[in-house]
DNA sequence: AAATCCGACAACCGCATCGGA
DNA sequence: TTCCGATGCGGTTGTCGGATT
């Protein structure tokens, strides 16, 4: 808890007689005290949240009600969930912000325990910054279809890492794996165009049969095997009302101006799957998939700008990721980090990885910004 | 070791909306 | 119907601590 440091408003005035300029000179500014955490904590304790002009007056705390009010919600309300946001959850947190825009309380309604002010401060932080580096706005469309080809594969791939990770842990509760399609699903219908209504919940997106919230998450998955011989390193996961897939990672989407559909798979077990025609996908189960153009060898390699110069204006190719290994050959490619090697193991740091990978984008696209004439 | 930079996040501010008198 | 206080929301700023130079 920070100390004190807010700076207490000079409380000097040679008239005291009016009583609410007293208030306001007294009022208290800046990081909260222990103290105070402790009184608004017992004030709501005794009296409930809400009516927070009256809790600042009665409290003995010298802050406004928005104050208190904001320190409540924020931070010391009791379902409040601390520490890094989960792939899951920034997986989401992107999904939703490409559906509604910057509107936080909306997208923390969808993440449980998590704030607006956190989530805010997440796009900004994080997002913004990637979109700065790139030298386009982070609404853009160029953008958004970035982040839907780069950042949310590798935010499936950590999903699935994390659940294999807890998988052979044996850490509580353990997290049932993700199921591709309706990860790819999820992906596809929300598209700006593809998805239908902007302002449709993505709750309603979910199939009532093997369908269940997770840790508040509307992320549908399906029955976990206990077994650890069946997780989805194994290239199949069992599951009792869907039939096996390979473990690989899939999105769909059509861009803003209509282009597409576009889509991802990225090969996760090292089966080097890819799926080009209905069959293929029907076979597995995962019909009704938008899996993107015929002619896929457009977007056969696996960069970011690859997929940028196919969409926008063509161009050369470039690999900014090693390991050369196959990937899918739909669309935009996966670049998964070696490319059909997917590494469970490997730490955490994947994030930075992406940064990297984005940061290597934005020198490139910072070219390809002079032939598109700026006008991203 | 000190100075500087930068990311993360808590907190504030202004405006919009809602609901009751 | 209008007014006004309470509340909510999103943008912005301030502060701190770790990383870098």
């Amino acid at each position: 808890m920070s100390q004190r440091k807010g700076a207490m408003a000079a409380a000097v005035t040679s008239s005291k007689h009016h009583e609410d300029q007293e208030m306001m000179m007294e009022l208290r500014r800046g990081p909260w005290t222990l103290e105070e955490d402790n009184l608004l904590m017992n004030y709501i304790a005794c009296h409930g949240e809400g009516r927070w002009n009256l809790l600042a007056r009665c409290s003995g705390l010298k802050r406004t009600g928005k104050s208190c009010r904001l320190r409540w919600l924020n931070y010391l309300k009791p379902d409040i969930k601390r520490g890094n946001l989960t792939p899951e959850e920034q997986l989401l947190i992107l999904e939703l912000h490409s559906k509604w825009g910057n509107r936080w309380s909306r997208i923390a309604q969808h993440l449980p325990g998590r704030t607006d002010n956190e989530i805010k401060n997440y796009w900004r932080t994080r997002v913004q910054k990637q979109a700065r580096q790139l030298r386009v706005d982070a609404n853009s469309a160029v953008f958004r279809d970035a982040v839907r080809c780069y950042w949310m594969p590798r935010l499936l791939e950590k999903m699935a890492a994390t659940s294999s990770a807890h998988h052979h842990h044996g850490e509580l509760p353990p997290p049932p794996p993700l199921h591709p399609s309706h990860v790819a699903c999820m992906a596809s219908s929300s598209s700006p165009i593809h998805g239908g209504s902007h302002e449709q919940d993505p709750t309603t997106h979910a199939p009532a049969a093997g369908s269940g919230s997770h840790g508040g998450h509307y992320y549908q998955r399906y029955p976990v095997d206990p077994s650890p011989s069946t997780s989805t390193t194994s290239g199949s996961t069992s599951a009792a009302a869907l039939p096996p897939v390979p473990c690989f990672s899939e999105l769909s989407w059509v861009d803003q101006y209509g282009y597409g559909p576009y889509s991802y798979t990225a090969d996760l077990d090292g089966a080097g799957v890819s799926f080009d025609d209905a069959a293929a996908l029907e076979s597995l189960g995962l019909d009704g998939l938008d899996l993107g153009p015929a002619d896929s060898d457009v977007y056969s390699d696996t960069t970011l700008l690859d997929y940028l110069n196919s969409t926008c204006a063509g161009g050369t190719m470039m690999t900014m990721m090693g390991g050369g290994g196959s990937v899918g050959h739909n669309s935009c490619g996966g670049a998964m980090g070696g490319g059909g090697d997917a590494d469970y193991g490997r730490p955490s740091s994947s994030w930075r990885t992406d940064e990297l990978v984005v940061q290597a984008s934005a020198r490139r696209l910072g070219d390809h910004q002079h032939q598109w004439g700026g006008g991203i």
